[in-house]
Order: C-alpha cells, then sequence, then structure tokens
DNA sequence: CTGTGTGCAAAGGCTTTGCACTCAA
DNA sequence: TTGAGTGCAAAGCCTTTGCACACAG
C-alpha cells in the first residue's frame, strides 16, 4: 500500500485563509494546530515535523512531536498539507497548492530545488510517450545530478 | 546526507558470478553471503530484506534479518545489488546491472514497473533540457499514473 | 590459526497509537 | 457541556550496532 495517493489541493495563500479551511471541514482550531500552520508558512523550504515541532528551532513555541504528525496528517487530508522524501531522512512537509510543489534532489551535492509543475512537463510528456505513464514529482523527488555537480565532474 | 549515491554497478549473470565478483575484492563467501545472492537470482521483482531473510517465505534456508541487512549492504558497495524505495514501506533489492533497473510505481494500483534505461532516455532529455538536470530513477522511482488507471478513470 | 562474517539481542530513527486531560465551539 | 485535539508515554516498523562465537581462507 502506498498510502501517498494524491488529494485535491487547497491553496491557502496565508495562516488565515489555511485556518479558514480547516473551519471549513468542521474542524477546531487549537494552538497546536495554528502553529503548524504558522511554521509551515514562515519556513523557507520543506520542513520535518521534527523541526515543526521545535518551532523551527526556537522561532515559535515547541510543540508535541506526536501531536504535530497528527496535524500534518489532518491538514495533508485536507489537501492543505503535502509531504515528500528527500532522501532517507524523515520525511519533508511544506504548503500544498504553492507554486513550487515538485523536487529534484542532487547526489552529489545534496540540494533540494523546488520547481514548479510546469518546468516538468515536458519530463511527463516524455514518460507518457515512452511509457504510457503519468508522473508526478511531489512525492519522490526527482534523483540525479544538478548543473554544478555536472560541470564540476566534467 | 542522501547516502544513496551512485556506485559502479557489476552485473553478475548468475550466482557463480557474483560470488567471483566478492571473492575478486578479497571478501568470503559465506553460507549467509551465498544465500542472499541465491535470494536475489531467484526472486522474479525486488525484494525487502526481510523476505530474503525468511528464505523468499520458505524457498531457502532461513536467515538472520542483520546479516541480510550487512549483505545487501556489502553487496551493494560491490555494485552487485541496488536498493530503490516503492513507497513508505521497506526498501527493495534487486541485483544491480539488470536490464530492468529504473521503476515507476503506480499510486493507483501499486503496480511496480522495472524499465529499461532507454526508456527513460527522452525523459532524461527533457529534463536536462528543461532543468538542466541528470536524472537516475534507481533509487526513487517515479510515482504516477499506470495506462490502466489513466484509462479506468478517463 | 586469524579475523571476517554470523546469530542473537538491544538500540536508534522516524512515526503511530493509547490514554487521560484540556479547551474550542 | 462535550468531544476533538493535546501532551506524555509507550509501542511499532525498518534498520543499525554490539558482542561473543563460528567458519572461510
Amino acid at each position: 500500500m502506498t498510502t501517498f495517493r494524491s488529494t485535491e489541493t487547497v491553496a491557502a495563500e496565508s495562516v488565515t485563509a489555511a485556518i479558514a479551511a480547516v473551519r471549513s471541514h468542521g474542524l477546531r482550531v487549537s494552538t497546536s494546530r495554528r502553529m503548524v500552520l504558522e511554521a509551515l508558512f514562515r519556513a523557507e523550504a520543506p520542513v520535518s515535523a521534527e523541526r515543526i515541532a521545535t518551532g523551527l528551532g526556537g522561532q515559535l513555541t515547541p510543540l508535541d512531536l506526536a501531536s504535530v504528525y497528527r496535524n500534518l496528517d489532518t491538514l495533508e487530508q485536507l489537501g492543505v498539507v503535502r509531504h515528500f522524501h528527500a532522501g532517507h531522512g524523515p520525511g519533508l512537509y511544506a504548503l500544498a497548492g504553492r507554486e513550487l510543489c515538485e523536487y529534484l534532489v542532487c547526489d552529489g551535492c545534496d540540494v533540494v530545488r523546488a520547481v514548479e509543475p510546469r518546468v516538468l512537463d515536458p519530463v511527463r510528456a516524455a514518460l507518457r510517450e515512452s511509457a504510457g505513464w503519468g508522473a508526478r514529482f511531489t512525492h519522490f523527488p526527482i534523483v540525479g545530478t544538478c548543473p554544478d555537480c555536472t560541470e564540476r565532474s566534467a
């Protein structure tokens, strides 16, 4: 069971908007839940649950890790949050509905680059052509070599 | 740290050939190590360490799970074995140097399809064009929708 | 004989679950 | 008031590590 089937995503532009989405599903807005959203909006890049639990390393109120996971799960079901895996470490969480939501990671220098889906549309087209397969790079990134590392090894 | 940097792969065509590769590196050929190779050659599809440890569900001598992991690790460093992740479950291991070594998984029906690298060459070309990125689909598969599920939802 | 590789047991990293209490609605 | 959500603690799953013994070379 893959358990990462895609959901409709909700493009919340602010914590307030995200909270409204939560309310619209009849769910409550606890301090914890609000803080998870706060952290996701404040984070510049996708973050681990652990990092959210520490309040992004002290910037926000620390939360219980189990609650963070429960909230991320809930928010993911609502389509407000997505998670993906950049390697063998913990999963990384980000707001869904953001423009930059597909990922490339370099196994030379470990950089993670987020790109807009349209950047990968030609890639999807090529795959559909060669294998009849539709692709989403939202749960697992594309692993490979970034331009810098390509050049470095040339 | 990603820890899945690619190694040179060794295309062993038989257990005997794989064993020769092991010996050529000055490593010993224990019963356990031989059995892990036996299991990988006998498996029709990529398998979990757990499944190797159970002797592919009773077909072979059961092994200690820790030894299986240690052997898979060793064999991976030799380039005889590779592992990848099909979803949230355990890692899947397969012989490296096989023709079919890049993976597509469908999040509609969970099917895993192995393809030859050349099938994905146009995909790589498109990605290099649009993002300057070189891609390998050997550690993380391409997640998406298989032809059947595409049709089913049409 | 030597030390690589083994089985067993315990621990480690990430995530989930059980439970009684708290607080949003 | 009430049950959704919380913190804390414990467990679960996958994987790694410590250790004394076994066996390949």
